[in-house]
RNA sequence: CGGGGUGUAGCUCAGACUGGUAGAGCGCUGCGUUCGGGACGCAGAGGCCGGAGGUUCAAGUCCUCUCACCCCGACCA
C-alpha cells in the first residue's frame, strides 16, 4: 500500500471523549471513528486489523472442526418468542418493525436462529455432532457502551454452536473448544487466562471466559497462585475456615435499640463486637419475588452467586422503599429473625455456623443481640453466595488466591439442552428413538481483542502491535522526496518486500520526516525500514523494531532478507 | 433510570458572567523556501455557534423546550 493514496486519518491530538487507552489511541490511529453512542465507522487500518483477528480466529475454528456460516442479523420475533427469551432478554434487545407493522430483533446473538436452522436440516444422530459458527455483526443495545470497540452496542462477534446428542460429545467438543481459543489468543500475542465463569443470562450447566490482563478490565479475577484454580469473581469459591470459637447463645435474642446505625461497620462498633459477629442481610428482587441473602458480617454477598443459587433468570437489590413496605421498617435493621413469610432466605453456611450473633431485629432502629441460627431462624436455602476476596483461602489447594482485572475477549458455554427443548430440536438416536440435542456456544470479540491487544501493548508513542494483528508487516519510509535515487532504491525495497509475500506499505507522502517516522509508530507497525540521505550513501537502510527501538543497519540489496528475519524471529 | 458536564471551523479549544459585524492553535488549498523526529514565509478556503421557540432595536451570549454526546452513579443495609 502506497500511503499517498491511502486514508491513514491519524490524528495529531488526543480526542477528547476517550478515556483509556486502546480507545484514544483507536481514534488517533485513524482505526475507528464514532458515528453514535457504541456505534463505530471502521477506517480502513482498523479494518485491516480486525481482519487479522477475524482470520486467525476463522483458522482455528475450521481447524477445530467448526463449519463456518452467516445468519441474518435481522430475526423475527416468532424466533424469539418461541426460544422465551423475547419477554426474558429486556431492553438489550433492539426490537423494530418492518412497513407491515411484523416484529423483528437485531440479533444480540444467535441461539434461536442457529437451533431454528439446525431442527429444519437434521434428523438424525448421523449428523452430529455439528458446529457452526459465524463472525458477524451483533447489536446489544447497551445501557452504557465505553471504552471504544471494548463495550460497543454494535460489535463484531465470532459465535459457534454445537449440536449434540449426548454430555460426552458435549464435553469433547468444548474441550476442543477451550484448545482452539487458547491457540487463538496465543497466536494474537495476548497475556491470557482461562477463568471458571457465571452462566449469567443465557444460562447452562458450565464455562469459561477468556481474559485479557489488563488493569483497564472491566471483570475481576481470582486466581491461586499456588494451583491452577482462577475463576471470575462472580462465581470465585473460597477456602472455608473453620468457625470462631464462640459458645452458643443460651440467652434468646434481645432487641437492643441502635439509633441511626445502619452499616455493619457502623453497629458493630455501636456494639462493641466485631463485624464478623454480626449476620449481613440483604434484600434482593427477583422475577419470584423478594428473597434475603445473609452472610457473615465482614463478607460481601456477590449478587452472581445468589442468582446462581436461586437459579433465576436476574436478580437486583430490592428498592428501599419497596423493603419499607414489605419489612415496615427501612433498610439498614434487617435480619433473618421474624421476617415476612414471603420473603425467601438464603444463607451462607458461614453465616449458620455463627453463634450469639448480632442482626438487624426488623424493627425501627433496632438489633438484635444472641441469635442462634436454625434455632432462631430456617432458611429455605444454604448456600455460598459470599463473594471470594484477593487473600482468600483457594478452594482447590492450600494456596492464596489473588486478583487481577481482565478483558473479557472469549467465553465458551456448555449449554445443555434448554434451548433445545425450547425450540424442539429432536433427533434420532441409533435405536430410532427420538432425543433432544444438547448444546454448546462460544463466542469471541473480534473488535474487544483488537482492543485488548492494544491495551497490553502500547507506549507513549502508540500502538505496539503484536506482529500477527499489525496493519501492515512492515513500512518502508523514504525521508527524502526530492532524491530520485533514493525513492527508487525505496520502491524498489517495497516491491520486493511485496513480491516476497510480505504485507508492507511504503510511507511515500510528502511529509516532514518527523510526520512520517511518528505517524508509523502511532499506527504501531512492527518493523521500519527507513531510508535517509545520510545512510543511503553509504549503500545502508536502517530497520528498526517498533518494540524494542532497536535499529540495525543493512544493505539496500540485503533489506529484504534482514527483514524476513526479522519476522521470523516473531519481532 | 438518577446526577453532573459539554455542544462554536476537520481536530483541540477561547468568546457567554457584562447582548453590539465569528476567533486562536493545529489541520486543509496555492506559491516559494526547507527536508533525519510533528518546519518557515506569503496568499487563501472553511462556521445555520447542535435544533426549535421566545425576550430584545440587536442573541454564540439571556429565557424555555428539545436533541446529541461524555462522565459518575444505580444503593453491601
Amino acid at each position: 500500500m502506497r500511503l499517498s493514496h491511502y486514508l491513514l486519518a491519524t490524528l495529531r491530538e488526543d480526542p477528547k471523549e476517550a478515556e483509556v487507552v486502546s480507545h484514544r489511541l483507536m481514534l488517533r490511529a485513524g482505526m475507528i471513528r464514532q458515528l453514535a453512542s457504541g456505534i463505530y465507522d471502521l477506517l480502513p487500518t482498523g479494518t485491516r486489523v480486525l481482519r487479522r483477528v477475524e482470520q486467525i480466529v476463522r483458522e482455528e475454528m475450521n481447524r477445530a472442526g467448526a463449519l463456518e456460516v452467516i445468519l441474518p442479523v435481522v430475526q423475527p420475533a416468532e424466533l424469539w418468542q418461541e426460544s422465551g427469551r423475547w419477554d426474558k432478554f429486556g431492553p438489550e434487545l433492539l426490537r423494530l418493525k418492518d412497513r407491515h407493522g411484523r416484529d423483528f430483533v437485531l440479533g444480540p446473538t444467535h441461539e434461536e436462529v442457529i437451533v431454528d436452522l439446525v431442527r429444519r436440516d437434521v434428523s438424525s444422530y448421523r449428523q452430529l455432532p455439528l458446529n457452526l459458527y459465524q463472525i458477524h455483526t451483533k447489536f446489544r443495545d447497551e445501557v452504557r457502551p465505553r471504552f471504544g470497540l471494548m463495550r460497543g452496542r454494535e460489535f463484531v462477534m465470532k459465535d459457534a454452536y454445537s449440536f449434540h446428542t449426548d454430555d460426552a460429545s458435549l464435553d469433547e467438543t468444548y474441550q476442543r473448544m477451550y484448545d482452539a481459543y487458547g491457540r487463538i489468543f496465543d497466536r494474537c500475542g495476548l497475556d491470557w487466562r482461562a477463568v471458571e465463569a457465571d452462566t449469567g443470562a443465557i444460562g447452562g450447566s458450565a464455562s469459561h471466559e477468556f481474559m485479557v490482563l489488563a488493569d483497564s478490565g472491566e471483570d475481576e479475577i481470582l486466581f491461586c497462585t499456588t494451583c491452577s484454580y482462577a475463576a471470575n469473581v462472580e462465581r470465585a469459591e473460597f477456602r472455608r475456615e473453620a468457625s470462631d470459637e464462640v459458645p452458643p447463645a443460651a440467652e434468646m435474642p434481645e432487641q437492643v435499640a441502635t439509633p441511626g446505625q445502619k452499616a455493619i461497620e457502623d453497629v458493630a462498633a455501636y456494639l462493641h463486637l466485631e463485624p464478623r459477629r454480626l449476620i449481613k442481610s440483604l434484600v434482593f428482587e427477583t422475577p419470584d419475588g423478594l428473597v434475603m441473602g445473609c452472610v457473615r458480617g465482614d463478607r460481601d454477598i456477590e449478587p452472581a452467586r445468589l442468582r446462581a443459587a436461586l437459579g433465576t433468570a436476574w436478580l437486583e437489590l430490592a428498592d428501599p422503599e419497596r423493603v419499607t413496605d414489605v419489612f415496615g421498617v427501612e433498610p439498614g435493621y434487617l435480619g433473618p429473625v421474624r421476617k415476612p413469610e414471603a420473603v425467601r432466605l438464603v444463607c451462607d453456611p458461614d453465616a449458620m455456623r455463627m453463634h450469639d450473633a448480632a442482626t438487624g431485629a426488623n424493627a425501627t432502629e433496632a438489633h438484635l443481640l444472641h441469635v442462634e441460627p436454625t434455632r432462631d431462624f430456617t432458611p429455605d436455602l444454604i448456600a455460598e453466595i459470599a463473594g471470594a476476596r484477593k487473600g482468600d483461602g483457594c478452594p482447590r489447594c492450600s494456596g492464596v488466591l489473588d486478583s487481577a482485572r481482565g478483558i473479557e475477549v472469549g467465553h465458551i458455554f456448555r449449554l445443555g439442552s434448554a434451548y433445545a427443548e425450547a425450540m424442539n430440536l429432536r433427533v434420532q438416536d441409533a435405536d430410532g428413538k427420538e432425543v433432544t440435542a444438547t448444546m454448546g456456544c462460544y463466542g469471541i470479540g473480534i473488535g474487544r481483542t483488537a482492543a485488548a491487544a492494544i491495551e497490553q501493548n502500547h507506549d507513549e508513542r502508540g500502538i505496539i502491535w503484536p506482529a500477527p494483528l499489525a496493519p501492515f508487516a512492515v513500512a518502508v519510509v523514504p525521508l527524502d522526496l526530492r532524491n530520485d535515487a533514493l525513492c527508487a532504491a525505496a520502491g524498489g525495497l517495497y516491491d520486493a518486500l511485496l513480491g516476497a509475500g510480505i504485507d508492507a506499505c511504503i510511507d511515500d507522502r510528502n511529509e516532514r520526516p518527523g510526520v512520517k517516522l511518528s505517524d508509523i509508530e502511532l499506527i504501531g507497525i512492527p518493523i521500519r525500514v527507513v531510508f535517509g540521505r545520510r545512510s543511503f550513501e553509504r549503500g545502508v537502510v536502517e530497520i528498526t523494531t517498533r518494540r524494542d527501538g532497536e535499529t540495525i543497519e543493512a544493505p539496500v540489496d540485503g533489506a529484504v532478507e534482514a527483514v524476513r528475519t526479522l519476522l521470523s524471529s516473531g519481532r
